[in-house]
DNA sequence: CGCGGGTTTGATGATGCTCAAGCCCGGTGG
DNA sequence: CCACCGGGCTTGAGCATCATCAAACCCGCG
């Protein structure tokens, strides 16, 4: 159960056996089913979650009603909402299952300890928030000024995964254009190749 | 000169006068005249700067020559291209100084051994890139799915400083709209008040 | 068989970009 | 002191992109 969590971690950092066992105490599992949430509108996020299998979304929903996906969390990702989370305040955010999902939890105040007893994992936290926010920063780049099929080859180029996992829908939200012009897009390319 | 570091940081984490005297020791200062560059495209980011006194803006210039204002950084902020600097790749980013600048800069391997030296100093850039993935993932949020009008009202509400302190066209940049667009939104907004 | 979801396709309209011209204002040199 | 210049901002007109609405389609499933 936990194996996948120690590998993650030890890509980063090294961790002695007595570590990993520390660790594996102040993570607690938890299973979701299909659509199930796990964060919803309004709450506070109190918690971080590495995915040991599954697939879940964080999606944010406008004044309109509108859904956008933020990010997508895959086996061996790590999820939560950041501003709630290091901000104290209720999140904008829901986290969606989109398939049956494995989770390890570990609560806000649980990692606070664990940096002082664990210091490697605190420079694991510090790494893994380095890479977060080069994804962000990319994504940015990407999201300004881009017209919606640059988009799309761009998120092909950087993640062709994602085209294959999810729904239309789901990559038209992330891309942030409508589903109707996506499936125009992928016609398209569709006819050039 | 490094007192605003200091300062900077213990707003975050307590150090000792010792840690205090080894982190002094690690940055440099570096002077910025208007419109010089502290990093240009295609040079990899080896180093990560603190704005003594001054403004800088980071942009990304897009196929179409295009630039895209990522961020702005002002006295007490923390600039660097994130994506170069730990993926170790050349930086899609320029940061250029909008008037003259004082700046104390730490090489990325210097700070690696300031970790190891002052592990309060890691705790605090931990939590410095917490706050900026909070900031980026707001962004995003933001630019996904608002129209131009949105954004502006948005960008006043969270940070009414940007709009006093940047010319115009900067801003529109930093929104993902064109300047004549704002300025249509400007004169929208000041005939309702 | 019929239902529902995800997807495709078409028609229409709004939003916002582009291009082009003019304006305001501060700085510079005659 | 004034004329000129240039950068930043405004304003207008036309046009491209993309969202919206609506309908049809496809396919797996009860």
């Amino acid at each position: 159960m936990h194996n996948l969590l120690l590998e993650n971690i030890a890509e980063n950092v090294h961790l002695t056996a007595e570590e990993q066992e520390t660790i594996k105490k102040y993570f607690i599992p938890r299973r979701l089913k299909k659509r199930q949430f796990l964060l919803q509108e309004g709450d506070i996020c109190d918690r971080i979650t590495f995915v040991s299998k599954g697939t879940l979304v964080s999606f944010s929903i406008d004044e309109k009603g509108n859904e956008h996906a933020i990010s997508f969390a895959f086996e061996g990702y790590w999820v939560g909402d950041w501003v709630s989370l290091y901000g104290h305040e209720p999140s904008r955010l829901t986290i969606e299952a989109l398939e049956a999902c494995e989770l390890l939890q570990i609560r806000a105040e649980n990692q606070e300890l664990l940096f002082t007893k664990v210091p490697a994992y605190e420079r694991f936290i510090r790494i893994h928030h380095q890479n977060t926010c080069m994804a962000l920063q990319r994504r940015l780049e990407g999201s300004l000024g881009l017209c919606a099929d640059e988009k799309y080859d761009r998120m092909i180029k950087q993640s062709p995964v994602l085209a294959e996992k999810l729904p239309l829908g789901l990559i038209a939200s992330y891309l942030g254009v409508s589903k109707e012009t996506l499936s125009r897009i992928r016609r398209q390319k569709f006819a050039y190749s």
